[in-house]
DNA sequence: GTAATAAATGATATAATGTATCATCCTGAC
DNA sequence: GTCAGGATGATACATTATATCATTTATTAC
């Protein structure tokens, strides 16, 4: 068992933990379960796929029900992000670090091995986009998109087969 | 009932017969019906919501297998286009015209009137979204996104409340 | 035209996903 | 301890999507 993994993942935890407070909230058992399921996993989680990884670790069975309360909670205090091109979760990159979020997350999700990347958006991107939408008279809200391609690990490791 | 959008209608389905016709595929009377509803439609539709358009318009009843065998054909046939972001379906905007898809469509999302408006990409917005992959290693192999927003007939009539 | 073939649709069952509702339990304030 | 509110458990159910096989419709060969 990797304790460096461990250890970063108890690290954010903490301050999972941490931040919680800060909005008066709790990181209860449950959800503690559910955060760290996402936290383990390299992939983005459909509601069902963290269901099961909680029920197979712990003892007592989690319900549905449950798994969709706690992600809309954690969700809400941004320590996970919902994918909605795969209606999937992934836990936030930036737990244990001092990084805010200003709307403007894109995640590059990586067709060979289902990683996800967080990047902030460039002030180029937001400009181009922006730009782009105001030409058909659109004013956008949100910039927060989900793009597809290959990371790098999987380019290199493609360099012989596919 | 509008002579104008009828016309325009009737159109946009001959040139989609055509189209089908030049893939060796058929638009058969269901297809049509679907993608009739989608023409119809002024925002994207879920499969159960073409599913009851189709079987309030039509003498007999569809089963909800078919609405799903039937999109995702007139997808391959590039007719309608799936928002992945709302698991909805919208006809597409070329139909009737000549204009190609190169795989860097994007599609913009009122937040007020639930429109859809599809556009291309533009350079700038796909050399700054490269370039932003490239930074953390990505390689992206398509660029369609779906952007939230406000058209312009929102943004006006917003003037005086919200 | 008719038989053979393939494509498309109908019909049914079921899986997968998401939500509503109320009961129960836990926690902190007093 | 008791009370109030938040969190979870439990159950039922609504919605969405897929698997499978039967039937119909169209196309081709003859």
């Amino acid at each position: 068992m990797p304790n460096v993994k461990q250890s970063k993942l108890d690290a954010s935890l903490r301050a999972a933990e941490v931040s919680c407070a800060e909005n008066g909230a709790r990181l209860t058992q449950r959800r503690r379960q559910v955060l760290s399921a996402l936290m383990q996993s390299s992939s983005p989680l459909s509601a069902y796929e963290v269901l099961d990884l909680c029920n197979r670790s712990a003892a007592s069975a989690m319900p549905a029900m449950s798994v969709y309360r706690i992600l809309d909670f954690l969700e809400q205090q941004l320590l996970v992000h919902r994918l909605s091109s795969s209606n999937k979760y992934v836990s936030c990159a930036h737990i244990a670090c001092d990084h805010k979020h200003f709307q403007k997350t894109h995640f590059l999700l990586c067709e060979g091995c289902s990683s996800v990347e967080e990047v902030d958006a460039t002030e180029e991107a937001s400009e181009a986009l922006e730009q782009m939408a105001k030409t058909v008279g659109f004013k956008l809200t949100t910039q927060q998109f989900e793009l597809s391609g290959i990371c790098t690990i999987c380019q290199n490791s493609a360099g012989g087969g596919l």
